[in-house]
DNA sequence: ACCTGAACACCGTTCAAGT
DNA sequence: ACCTGAACACCGTTCAAGT
């Protein structure tokens, strides 16, 4: 065939394509998106950095949803917990993407420059240098972990009768639907706790 | 060939091996797994539930480092700080594994045994049921978030000069190796500081 | 520059055939 | 019961060939 008069590829296809898939199966191939968009798998790789490109094309794209006024506010706990809210809700959108992204490293451009203002705000807060990298791991931890959480099949445990764990079961329908959620609230306060007596006891 | 008078294979020795791979390489294979033991891939499947299978003997075996007379400590928070710490050092010996574990829902018996155990801790301390689930699920996602930072890259951000980020290179050099460390202590501290004053506040 | 078509080395899984 | 050897449908990636 050769080259067409207009382009049948472009990145922004292929990450919508490539997004729905993860959202469906929480996993994408090469091949499944170029059959998608009606093209030969090889084609793809004319406009994306292979597999691990177009992994950080989803992170590009999923982090968009992230407000970054959120960053603005004051004080900065409140900056800090409107942003934490508004990063995981991005993420929530697209549970399924999750595992995908918490195992490769971040080179994004857009969601580096997110981490770039989230250190700022805490060195200008007064937190020592030291001490900024370490909370905000914490934070992005308990984010995307919780928000992982929302990618998993119905129950994370699968019991059976083998392994009798009525306290456990009794748990889970005792926490319901917003299991999850509250699991978050509930770090998201100790973690907000934690940070501000750590600022008032240091330097 | 036909059977041999003695198993060539075991679980025993393809968990083993499994966990060697992940170790060097962060997955694994079932003919990867076949080749070191010198046998066919076919084999494997003879001993083993698929490849679901060979990850939930992963789960057991990594899981069997955590010290279950952690949880028998007093008074309740005490034995939460120590079960969680012994929990985190068990995946840190193997931090590659973790992206592998978390993904899946558990279904390994000794696994459910701990959970079933820590739902009845915090039962007795007297948290109401419906507040367990969600504070195990915010220390399992404390746990496992930072021992998931163990297995990352040297850094989970690839700074380029491209994405101009001076803060984010400074306060990663500011917190240096003990960063993952120091992201737990902070998350756990925040965490335990919560649910004593949650048990504080409720009936 | 962009797509095709074919190739390569890898997966997970199944299964008849042998002992 | 346990292993072989071959098969099947899938991967990610590369690359000459065409327009």
């Amino acid at each position: 065939m050769g080259r067409p008069r207009t382009p049948l590829l472009d990145r922004e296809r292929i990450t919508t394509t490539a997004l729905q898939l993860v959202d469906e199966q929480g996993d994408f191939s090469v091949p499944q998106i170029a059959k998608r968009l009606g093209v030969q798998t090889g084609s793809v790789y004319h406009h994306v950095d292979g597999r691990d490109g177009i992994v950080e094309l989803l992170r590009e794209r999923v982090a968009a949803a992230i407000d970054p006024g959120t960053l603005d506010a004051t004080p900065w706990d409140a900056a800090v917990e409107a942003w934490a809210r508004s990063y995981r809700a991005a993420f929530a959108a697209h549970p399924k993407a999750i595992p995908l992204l918490m195992t490769s490293p971040v080179r994004a451009p857009r969601v580096l420059e997110q981490y770039e203002r989230a250190v700022t705000l805490l060195l200008d807060a007064g937190f020592a240098p030291g001490d900024v990298m370490p909370l905000i791991i914490a934070l992005e931890n308990l984010v995307l972990g919780s928000a992982l959480d929302l990618a998993a099949p119905e129950t994370m445990w699968v019991l059976t009768e083998t392994t009798p764990t009525p306290r456990l079961a009794e748990a889970l329908a005792a926490a319901g639907e917003g299991r999850t959620n509250r699991a978050f609230e509930v770090g998201l306060a100790g973690f907000l706790a934690h940070a501000r007596s750590t600022l008032a006891a240091g330097g």
